[in-house]
Formats: C-alpha cells, sequence, structure tokens
DNA sequence: CCTACCGATCGGTAGG
DNA sequence: CCTACCGATCGGTAGG
C-alpha cells in the first residue's frame, strides 16, 4: 500500500529496460530511451536507479530470481520420470518471454565475470541436483554409463537458453515444409529429441531383470514419451 | 604488390574491430577505440570504410566467408562415418579462435534479419547436404528414424556456436574436479557424445529379436564408434 | 518527479 | 594518412 505508485513505476522502469536491454543490448540502449518508454524523464528514472548499469544489475537479478523461483517445483515434482514435463517446463519459462533468454546470452558475453557467479548461484545447484539424480538412474541402468552428468545438465540448459534466443530474435532458420508453419515447434522438437536419446539407455535391454527393482516392466513405463509433443497451444505461430 | 601496405592496415582494422566487436559488442565498441588499436587516427579508418556500420557487415562477412571456405573440405572429405572428425575440425574452427563464436552470437540478437540472410547463404546448404547423407543413413538403419535430420544438423551447428562463445566469454561452469582444469574439453566432450548418442541407433539389442527386423546385426559396422572415446586425453574427469 | 545543465564522447566530415 | 572541427547524444548532477 505504502509508495504503491511508486512500486509501479520502478516496476515499469525494470519491464521496459528488459525488453530494450534484451533487443538492443545494454550499451544499444540509453536511459532516454526507457525513460521515454514510461513515460518520465531521465532524471526521473535515474532517481529510482541511480545509474544506468544499476538498473541492468537488478534488470538481470530480477530475471533469474524469477527463475530460481519457479524452477524448483519443476524440478523437484520430477524424479528420473517426467522428462518431457521438465523439459517443457524449463521451456515454457523462456517462451513465455524470450527475452529473458536474449537477456542472459547478452550478459554472458557482455558481464562474463557476472554471470559467472550468478550462474553458480542460480543454476549449479540445481544442475548438481539434476546430476544426482541421474547418477542414480544410471546405477539402476536407465541411463547411459558414458553421461556425463553435470555436463549433460548444464548442456541442455545452454542449448535451451541459445536456441529460444535465436529464434526470438531472428525466427526459425529452417524451411517450413509442411502446413502447420510451426518452426519454432521443430526446432524444440528436435533438442528434446536429442536430450532424451543422448542420456537414456535405449530399448530395454532384457538381461537386467536382475538390476531392476522388482515393480516395473522398466522400459515402458518410463513415462518418458509422455508428451512428446507437449506445445500445441501457444508458441504456434498458425 | 600494389598498395601492399594499405592492405596490410585494412586487414589489421578488421582483425582489431573482429576482436573488439566480439568482445564488447558492436554499440559497446567505437570507431577510436579501434583507431587506436591499430595505430591510426579515427578519420584514418573511416577512410577505408566509410562507417562504422561498413566495417561492421566487412568483419562479419569476413568470417563467415572463412567458414565457407573452411567447410567444405570437412563435411565433404567425412561420409557418414568419420562423426568425430567432422565434429571436431566443426570444434576446432571456433577454438582456434573463439571470437568468432562470440561475434556471431552477437551478431544473431544485433542485426537478426541480416543473419538470416548469412545463414541462409553459408550455413544452410551445408545443413541440407548434411540433412541429405543422414537421411540415407537413416534409410539404411544407422540413423535413428525419428531423427529431424535438418533440425538436427542445424542444432548441432548452434549448441556449438553457443558454446564455444559462452566458454570463450565466461570459461567453463562446471566445477574443475581432477586436476588438469581443462574444462572446455569436458564440454566439448559431452557436447559431442550427446550429437552422437542421439544420431545413430543404439548398439545391438539381444533379446529384441522380436521387436528388431530381422536381418541385421546392424550396429556393428558402423564405423561410427571410432573414437568413442575420443576425449580420454583431455576432457576426461578421472 | 521536473527543468536546466554539465563535461565527455559519439560517428562522421572538411580539407588538405 | 593527418588536424581541426561538427552537431548530436551520452550518463549523470544540481537544485528544487
Amino acid at each position: 500500500m505504502v509508495g504503491g505508485a511508486a512500486q509501479d513505476i520502478r516496476g515499469q522502469i525494470l519491464a521496459h529496460a528488459t525488453r530494450l536491454f534484451a533487443r538492443q543490448g545494454f550499451s544499444g540502449t540509453s536511459v532516454q530511451q526507457i525513460a521515454e518508454r514510461v513515460g518520465i524523464r531521465k532524471p526521473s528514472l535515474l532517481y529510482h536507479f541511480k545509474s544506468k548499469d544499476t538498473l541492468r544489475r537488478e534488470v538481470v537479478e530480477q530475471t533469474l530470481q524469477h527463475f530460481q523461483k519457479v524452477l524448483p517445483e519443476l524440478l523437484l515434482s520430477a524424479r528420473d520420470h517426467q522428462f518431457d514435463r521438465v523439459m517443457g517446463s524449463l521451456t515454457g519459462f523462456f517462451r513465455d518471454d524470450p527475452d529473458r533468454a536474449r537477456l542472459l546470452v547478452r550478459e554472458i558475453l557482455d558481464q562474463p565475470e557476472e554471470m559467472r557467479e550468478r550462474i553458480a548461484k542460480y543454476v549449479t545447484p540445481w544442475v548438481q541436483l539434476l546430476g544426482d539424480q541421474l547418477e542414480r538412474a544410471k546405477e539402476r541402468d536407465l541411463v547411459r554409463p558414458d553421461v556425463d552428468v553435470e555436463a549433460y545438465a548444464m548442456q541442455v540448459v545452454t542449448s535451451l537458453v541459445a536456441n529460444l534466443a535465436f529464434i526470438a530474435s531472428m525466427g526459425n532458420v529452417l524451411p517450413d515444409h509442411g502446413a502447420h508453419g510451426a518452426g519454432t515447434d521443430r526446432v524444440i522438437a528436435e533438442m528434446t529429441r536429442i536430450a532424451r536419446a543422448s542420456l537414456y539407455v535405449d530399448a530395454a535391454s532384457p538381461a537386467d531383470a536382475s538390476d531392476a527393482p522388482a515393480q516395473t516392466p522398466p522400459s515402458r513405463e518410463r513415462a518418458i514419451q509422455t508428451h512428446a509433443d507437449q506445445r500445441d497451444g501457444e508458441g504456434k505461430k498458425q
């Protein structure tokens, strides 16, 4: 309640700054430009954020915090199964606002030191948690023995962010054959397939009945193929 | 011979511009900064390239032309086998000068329209050629039937460029366990493994005779696993 | 949140 | 390839 309107302005500044930094880059965007979109003067903006660089930091922090807030439920609710669900949710975060992906890629290039720290803070814990789960799945012979679980997890995140950032900027480069025209979906589908196929041991090797917990007809139930086509609704360009 | 020295200056400008654009971005780099490194004055630089934007275009064009000049031999000499060799050479191009990767990523974000055209010109033909080869390998049951060959090829290139650009900027994010500290190799090794494992049909599954077409112990001859462990020397975490 | 204003730097041109 | 110089814009401050 207190300062509700001021909060709103701060939020507007952050929102417009995110958009512009993502699309034009930090040094390609002037404080003046951001202020214009918000509908205030430049010195007023600099009252809320005491420098352009402060604004940049808060924009990035906000994006990563949102990521951190949303990620846990996805990964924790998904054990070693539900592969497509995890991929779909992860993809969804960046699809909901592709500027997030563009912003992160730009920051990696522009502020590498800072981003190293932020990744250590926001991403690495989850990569390690996922890595542990995969390591256990490996012991149960569900995951290929030669997977470098940490590098794999990091790779999936990297591909995802890069792909979404690139598509957001230039659209899909693949020729759109077929009537449906959703090239983005095609890229994401193949990316998901690659991630899945390179992770799991292929169709059951019969002999590991010894190994697998008794309960299961192991490879089939894996729930992994569930939504192989998970994104129908939104990103579609029709 | 004619204008040899002038050519040299032009080349120096291009070289320093590539470096600076890759590391600081286009709008984060001033003409003055480039001129300083070359050891000339700003107006002299603008005699060789009539605007900053012209310089940018030539920098990008030069990088892509080098790529185009070097790629054919790699891909043509490699048929459906020699997977690791192709990946290695492709990786090598960007490893030789990681600024190439950073520059391309930046251009995708900064000049998406232009990059769409350039990718269509420089990359798509090779993606399609590779796609054709993979499609044939698919008919011979070497490649997984569900691979989207074009999307796959594009994905491999995208991952490669993104990974190298990120590593060039921030180094490796993975904890360096093991004494040697070559985290880059580890990332590239896992990226290569993912690309290979998600492409080829897996090693013969003994008991699924029921499932598999009668014909084949197909997977053995594949020549594909040649260097399946090409990261022994370097990337291994030991 | 504003007007007024700062020094610094930007890309680029004139003119030789 | 240089000196000299241009108008425009940059991030930011003073002061209210």
